[in-house]
DNA sequence: CCAATAGTGTCTGTAAGACAATATTGG
DNA sequence: CCAATATTGTCTTACAGACACTATTGG
């Protein structure tokens, strides 16, 4: 939720619901409390006495807004075995109060002084969805003047891809009221708040782009998986991608050397997996090791 | 320049040097009356009035940083015509008040209330270079407590990439003594101020990065260049970069069908250039085209 | 047996990789 | 002619692309 933390859902991991009041007041001491452990300690020369960033005008807030991505799988009702139904979607937070009342927005929270941007972002993904430990990366700086009628408000978009049963956890756990998983396409064309809309647009570019040319797919799937989930995968995040000889192409040298290997059981034997079909399917995983991708050799 | 603008090269592209004084006040008035105009105006509900942003802490500015990457070229005394050498170098600015009066680091300055980060760095840039229209892209937040001592600075980092001649241009305008190039592996042996140091890596992981996947090699290039000016400045940028085909792979189908192209004179004919070497050589150009990267196909 | 997915055989054209050989030109 | 770079020839191996075919197994 951007630029009002109180906005943002409040219970953390322990269930524990602090109020509006507490939490400012708690907030303000805390900050202030660093502000003079770092901030105005280590005087040392001439320019320090005169210097006092206050003379200008300072920004109101900085949050970090998440763009939380996951895939949702329905199993599609068939005689036989097959392969679910995948959706990319995204988690949006229903605002309680001004600005935007009423509106969805990405969930989110302003930086304190004592945290870093990023730690912020894993803080405020750890209130939302109660998960620590998942794939977050920061996606740009969201500056411009009056985006956000509070006042001069600085918004770091990051891009989060959980598992869709972590959140499914989360949100059973929780008044889930006020919080829902959208589909990317249905939520682009919401009226969202602030400039969110654009923030999501931005952060689906950028899943796109990593997702074919980095390992990133695997925050969609179990540490082993089958081709065909993966190609899967792909696709969901990735309409346009086709690729008829998929299992050749990551069977075969260029791709076999690297990217991903066979999972073996106990015993040495290969390990397989009958989930979506009736002949098991051999398992993979993501190697440690990605090629280095390069448009001249 | 990290967190105080004064301390910026403030001499504009019309030569005009304000002073500190003038230009803190200058840019309070403006900031003032662009807070009244953009944060506190539409109030709408019941939740406004009791809303104000500063009863949290907020930042004590939002600086744009910036790594200005040129590769400056040096003819070799030889006989024959021969390849220049070649080195990357960044643009570094002498501090010269607290903090870290003295010491150097990178050009930039706080952010306006009035302009996007991306516009600052704009700014700034223009201010250091005067030139615009130059390749620069957002880098990444740098936000650790206690990384300036003036208090909550939240620093954002840019890249851009230059030609050396537009450089020499501004160094040669303007008193350069606080202001020098430095080749990069140098500049991270030195002691700099802020994270400096730490920026400019993640700056020279980035366009590493880049050099190889994506056509910036032209930002360091002319419109119209030899396959040896590209390979030298590829392998510049990225050392360990080595393919001893390389006229054949980029003039081979997969990346023939794109990336570059010949270029043609007025009638028609092929241009060439004999600059480095006895053989003139065919000169390319970089195409509209982007070759898609992918691990996956 | 059937549905539904998994995995292989095979053929063809074309690209990649390696290196040697030849071309061009000013001094 | 020589130095220094530019460009092409050639051969081998390997991959890419297409597509049909076989395999597996629960219901």
């Amino acid at each position: 939720m951007n630029g009002n933390e109180a906005d943002s859902c409040q219970s953390s991991a322990s269930e524990h619901k602090v109020s509006d009041t507490e939490n400012l007041a708690s907030h303000i001491e805390e900050q202030k409390a660093s502000q003079s452990a770092s901030s105005l300690e280590q005087p040392s020369d001439d320019y320090e006495k005169n210097y006092s960033p206050n003379r200008y005008r300072t920004p109101d807030g900085a949050p970090a807004d998440i763009v939380i991505f996951t895939i949702t799988t329905e199993e599609r009702p068939t005689v036989k075995k097959s392969m679910p139904k995948r959706q990319l979607e995204v988690l949006l937070i229903q605002r309680k109060r001004w600005p935007f009342a009423g509106q969805w927005a990405l969930p989110g929270g302003f930086c304190r002084e004592t945290e870093t941007l990023y730690e912020c972002a894993r803080r405020e993904l750890q209130e939302e969805t109660n998960v620590t430990d998942v794939h977050i990366e920061y996606l740009n700086i969201y500056s411009t003047p009056g985006r956000d009628p509070r006042g001069w408000i600085l918004s770091h978009a990051f891009c989060a891809l959980v598992q869709e049963e972590v959140l499914a956890a989360r949100r059973a756990s929780y008044d889930a009221a006020d919080l829902k998983l959208i589909p990317v396409e249905e939520a682009l064309n919401m009226d969202l708040a602030f400039d969110h809309r654009l923030i999501i647009q931005d952060a689906l570019d950028m899943i796109r782009e990593k997702m074919m040319t980095t390992t990133i797919a695997k925050q969609f799937l179990p540490d082993a998986f089958t081709i065909s989930e993966l190609y899967q995968v792909l696709q969901t995040v990735v309409p346009t991608f086709e690729e008829p000889n998929f299992v050749r192409k990551l069977t075969s040298t260029r791709t076999r050397q690297g990217l991903i290997e066979e999972v073996r059981g106990d015993n040495g034997g290969l390990l397989t997996s009958n989930r979506y079909s009736q002949r098991p399917a051999q398992l993979y995983r993501f190697t440690d090791h990605t090629p280095k991708l390069s448009l001249y050799n």
